[in-house]
DNA sequence: CCACATCCATGCCGTCAGGTTATAGGTGCA
DNA sequence: TGCACCTATAACCTGACGGCATGGATGTGG
């Protein structure tokens, strides 16, 4: 009995949301398809899943058995594919390197510089990940190595490494009154409009709006960005203001955009990350010695 | 990354086979579509699976990683679908029983009333298999209990017991010279055409062609049948002999067919199977129960 | 040396599955 | 009674998948 994965997410999200409604905006499907999605599933099966009713939709006897395994499962594809796809990046000798836009920024051709002397025959490839994914594409697999900006969601499953920290800086619209000051105060910065990452990014968005640092005062989200140049352009447009690593300043000036130095705010890490899989793999551990020896630079960046 | 399981079955089928030709008739498929689906799911993963050539399709690195893991996958979800029907089964009070055409024969009613009346608000659900399905859909869990022929293909990953033993007899054409014989014996048997099970039942043919007994002679194949309607009119029509358990001759008399005892060829076995997975069900058991009650009658059938 | 066999790839076309929007059909609630 | 929630159905569009016919490359045998 063959099916699509897909049908298998689909069935997954009406199981755990309760009703075809609430899955399908989930899914960003409209209900109806949702509804004929099911319904095949249950006739491809040959059985009934879910009893329906006004309130939605109740997973049956043997829908619970399918619910209970059907997301091991889907785990299982995932990670096999993950497997695949490391395969053929150590087959073609390329490594593949995540970075998160404004992670590791100047150093990060030192890096690869060193990495492609260090294993001539290999080439990096440089996939740079939007702030909707702040772990750069390693917790997916999708790449074997990341350079990020530290701490960020699911960091626990994986081995990571600081290479330098930075002090967090503030990018505002050059117009900003506060704009001129030389070093501010974070207080005056709380009741600001904010220019955040996407909701997706769970506690990293909240890293980056020093939620941490304000004591439960609630923020203003004024925009939401998931790349330099919308962040950049929004910053410009006064939608918000926004924290930046000190060397934005330098790799991400614009006009119309003026970084200026906060105080009462804790410093940012940078540092680089691999699955616990690649801790005997030489080539990762190369990268990750590239980063360790080439990334701080006496006298730059460091806090 | 979502893919259709009948694609990861193609996938397969490609890696062992080694050319798309053969895979593709393999599959019932045409080649063509076979080439656009592998290249479709090489595209999908975004990993070059094979290499093609003039020989075939060779598995590239990333796709022996696949192929290594793949058949685990679809296996997993098979076992997860039949978990959710027996679910299905149990939670509507339904024995899911699988019987072989002229397994249990006389029995099967016995057996079948006992069983309603020890487990009053159950039903079972009879299932008649084709000869192409020796476990009657045991070994695809289609079924929660299986009536069968022993010895069967896979009947060591399942739970058996025999119900009785009965001899086996031959079904010829009436027209046929030996047809008059009260008892034949073997020997003059082995050069008839015989009407045989498809291949696909594996060596369960092989045992009803009584090829243990032909010291290596070869057999004549007049027709290939999988159902009692087809091998009764097989053989009505002249294609062929085949070996029958002896209650055939009740169960299954038909104009044009006439039984003989057979000399010099083991008697045939009637057994009940079940999954190891079901050892502690009790509706399982009470089936199981009913058989070894009810099936046996005393002085009947029994060699 | 020229058919021939055996691979895989491509183009064209019909069919059907999956998606969309709009709407119907229930049922609890203010 | 009208609204707010569900799910189901209808009509329609697009694209994926499969089939056939054919092309292109490359060894093989008469």
């Amino acid at each position: 009995m063959d099916v699509d994965t897909r049908l298998l997410r689909y069935f997954v999200a009406v199981a755990e949301e309760g009703t075809l409604t609430r899955a399908a905006e989930r899914l960003f499907v409209s209900q109806p398809a949702l509804t004929k999605q099911i319904k095949q599933l249950e006739t491809r099966l040959g059985v009934r899943l879910f009893t329906r009713s006004r309130t939605g939709m109740a997973l049956t006897e043997p829908g619970r058995a399918l619910a209970e395994r059907v997301p091991g499962l889907l785990a299982d594809w995932d990670q096999v594919l993950r497997e695949a796809k490391s395969a053929a990046g150590r087959a073609a000798r390329v490594l593949r390197v995540g970075f998160l836009a404004s992670a590791a920024n100047e150093a990060t051709p030192r890096i690869i510089t060193e990495f492609a002397r260090r294993r001539p025959g290999w080439r990096a490839d440089m996939r740079q990940a939007t702030w909707s994914n702040p772990s750069a594409g390693l917790a997916d697999g999708d790449v074997d190595v990341a350079l990020l900006r530290m701490p960020f969601p699911g960091q626990d499953a994986l081995r990571t490494a600081v290479l330098f920290t930075e002090p967090r800086w503030v990018a505002l619209p050059t117009g900003h009154p506060l704009a001129t000051c030389d070093l501010i105060a974070f207080d005056d910065l709380r009741d600001e409009p904010f220019v955040a990452a996407p909701p997706e990014s769970g506690w990293w968005r909240d890293h980056w709006l020093a939620v941490d640092e304000r004591d439960g005062h609630p923020v203003t989200i004024g925009a939401v960005t998931d790349q330099p140049d919308d962040w950049l352009s929004a910053i410009a447009n006064g939608y918000g203001i926004a924290f930046a690593p000190a060397s934005a300043a330098r790799f991400y000036a614009r006009p119309g955009v003026t970084y200026r130095p906060v105080s009462g705010i804790s410093p940012s890490r940078v540092g680089v990350a691999w699955s616990p899989a690649d801790d005997t793999d030489p080539v990762v551990q190369d990268f990750v010695r590239c980063c360790l020896d080439h990334g701080p630079r006496p006298g730059e960046n460091s806090a």
